[in-house]
RNA sequence: GGGCUGGUAGUUCAGCUGGUUAGAACGCCGGCCUGUCAAGCCGGAGGUCACGAGUUCGAGCCUCGUCCAGCCCGCCA
């Protein structure tokens, strides 16, 4: 076998001069001079100059090779003097002088250019990743992710988890987002699914007494995409902890993330403890539960206010079950008119009935909702939003969910549009007391918010004397910056309890065993306490590579239909196959 | 399933109020060139203006439909 190499790209610098070397890349660029020629030679590590003067017979055959050429070079490394080092390249004051050549695979004409960087539509970039993966951006977000994940499991490890697997092929749970389904051969008409998270194994993990579980685990939804959602698969760094209540919980994460985020990133954050905030007050101040607290606008429910006045609008709404929200923003009043408009435009386009403000000017309050409003009214607003001299305040009414939605919005878009949003800084919170149930509006009825297995507030006793939609669970989201990293819980570990849990969702005891059957038996056999979180590995690389995309950091992401164009899947199988796991594709109608 | 934005050379884009032969840059091909590192200079090839229909004397541009892409809503316990 022959060595192709003595050194990287990356290696050589002047106390290597006169050394007799091998290097072995990708041709990433060319300079032909006809009587010199340059070739700056890549791989993993870096680039080196190659230059092969007329001396050599090989001048005219190397320069016909066309780039992204793998080739090896051997020749001796030599001094560049100093009008010549190229300062932008660690390795760019030597150039190697070539005296041999062998090309180790040839390249036909690219369909995309590895180097410039040129933009280039996605389908292309994704039917031939393998040529984008090589474009430094891309490549730099690879090797990233590595690292982060390597400094995940080694911080995992040093806070004295363990890391465990978990089937890949196992069975749908009727909870939960829609899941991909695998055909049995063995056994007729049933079919395994692919875990949507490792939920139920990583608590049973913690009955078996392994005490601190984690995995960098692939999940499986088949679930529409997202610029932060992959179509199909991503993946968790998953996390369960026995004999631990919410803060043990808090603790171990906000040391892992901040610790993370510390070191792959130079961004400005808050060193724990991460802010809390209630879900519900979350709803109120941001519109939503995964709030970007780089946006310094805090709104307010102004319902109560409003109730009372003479806008009529708004109060005969309030008497039909709807809710004022106050958008404060600071020191805006100055803004021209067509920036008003433009608002309440974009507000009418996502859907809003309209877009009421009162602006604060030397001269006065100022705006359309003025004339209906007392002066005590007036004052209510600026005591209730904080506002004065120079401020906005803009309002939404409509039901209490879309009015979450739209003020929630609203406020990410003033923040976008007004550049208040701080590009080098993570804001992370705890959005904690998330509600056990919700009104399911489609089937009218009660059901779970989040995690079924999560533990109420107050246990059984909360269970039995409040009303469902009151009940709180210990169940926790962390967000940095607007993006949902992680979801979390203590579990319910008691079997009666989550009977009645289960009850309240419309589930009988039955139902329960039947469907949950390995985690309730476990549960009457000795079940530790305990509690966990996933935060999500993709996102997390997203926000430390910068990227507004989480395909930019997959190295091989499917589209946003969840095809993969390079491999081609999904794709068509042979009717033999089909027989083989007794399917038939039958034409939709 | 729905909404928004877009689709012009291999790629990124320009293309005026509908008006002659649809342009530029990068890339590609050929030639020149001994110190470049975004090399330079000269020349060349490359277009079903996404597709279909309509309006018009005339459509890249206007209208309708279809397809495709991105982003969003729904969905994501």
């Amino acid at each position: 076998m022959q060595q192709y190499r003595t050194h990287t790209c990356s290696e050589l610098r002047k106390t290597d001069i006169d050394k007799n070397v091998y290097l072995a890349g990708w041709i990433h660029s060319r300079r032909d001079h006809g009587g010199v020629l340059f070739i700056d030679l890549r791989d993993n590590y870096g680039l080196t100059q190659v230059v092969v003067y007329p001396a050599v017979a090989f001048l005219d055959e190397v320069s016909r090779l066309p780039k992204e050429t793998v080739i090896r070079f051997g020749g001796k490394v030599a001094f560049r003097s100093e009008e010549n080092v190229n300062p932008k390249l660690p390795t760019g004051e030597i150039e190697v002088v070539a005296d041999s050549f062998e090309v180790l695979g040839t390249c036909d004409a690219l369909p995309l250019n590895v180097f410039p960087e040129d933009d280039a539509p996605e389908d292309l970039r994704l039917t031939y990743r393998f040529l984008d993966l090589r474009r430094s951006k891309l490549h730099q977000n690879i090797m990233l992710r590595s690292d982060v994940i390597a400094s995940m499991r080694r911080r995992m490890w040093d806070l004295g988890f363990k890391e465990f697997q978990t089937p890949i092929l196992t069975s749908s749970s009727p909870e939960g987002a829609r899941d991909y389904l695998v055909p049995s051969r063995i056994h007729p008409g049933k079919f395994y699914a692919l875990p949507q998270a490792p939920q139920q194994f990583k608590q049973l993990l913690m009955i078996s007494g392994f005490d601190r579980y984690f995995q960098i685990a692939p999940c499986f939804r088949d679930e529409d995409a997202r610029a932060d959602r992959s179509p199909g698969e991503f993946y968790q760094l998953d996390i369960e902890m026995s004999f631990v209540n919410q803060d043990d919980i808090f603790k171990v994460v906000e040391s892992l993330i901040h610790g993370i985020f510390a070191e792959f990133s130079k961004k400005t954050m808050d060193a724990p403890p991460f802010v809390r905030i209630p879900f519900r007050e979350s709803m109120i101040k941001y519109g939503t539960d995964k709030p970007d607290l780089r946006i310094p606008i805090e709104m307010r429910d102004c319902t109560a206010i409003f109730a009372q006045s003479g806008f009529k609008v708004f109060r005969g709404a309030i008497e039909t079950g709807a809710v004022v929200r106050a958008i404060p923003v600071k020191g805006i009043a100055k803004n021209p008119r067509n920036f008003f408009d433009k608002m309440v435009d974009h507000a009418t386009t996502i859907g809003a009935k309209g877009l009421a403000y009162l602006q604060w000017l030397d001269a006065g309050v100022k705006g359309p909702l003025l004339k209906f409003l007392t002066p005590e009214e007036v004052k209510s607003i600026e005591a209730l939003c904080g506002v004065g001299l120079g401020d906005v305040v803009f309002f939404i009414c409509d039901t209490p969910q879309t009015t979450n939605k739209l003020s929630g919005e609203l406020r990410v878009k003033l923040g976008k549009d007004l550049g208040m949003i701080d590009p080098d800084a993570f804001k992370f919170c705890w959005i904690v007391d998330f509600p056990m149930y919700e009104w399911d509006e489609e089937n009218k009825c009660v059901a779970f918010s989040h995690n079924p297995f999560s533990m109420p507030q107050g246990g059984m006793e909360a269970l039995s004397s409040k009303q469902p939609l009151d009940i709180l669970a210990y169940q926790y989201d962390i967000v940095c910056n607007g993006i949902e990293l992680s979801s979390g819980a203590i579990r319910n570990h008691q079997p009666e309890i989550m009977y009645r849990a289960f009850e309240i969702a419309g589930y009988p005891k039955e139902t329960v065993d039947e469907r949950f059957g390995a985690m309730i038996n476990a549960f009457k056999l000795g079940a530790p306490p305990h509690g966990g979180i996933a935060p999500g590995v993709d996102r997390i690389v997203m926000l430390l590579a910068d990227e507004q995309n989480i395909r930019e950091i997959i190295a091989f992401p499917m589209n946003q239909r969840a095809q993969d164009l390079m491999m081609n899947a999904p794709a068509t199988v042979t009717q033999k196959q089909l027989r083989e796991l007794h399917i038939k594709v039958v034409e939709h109608s």
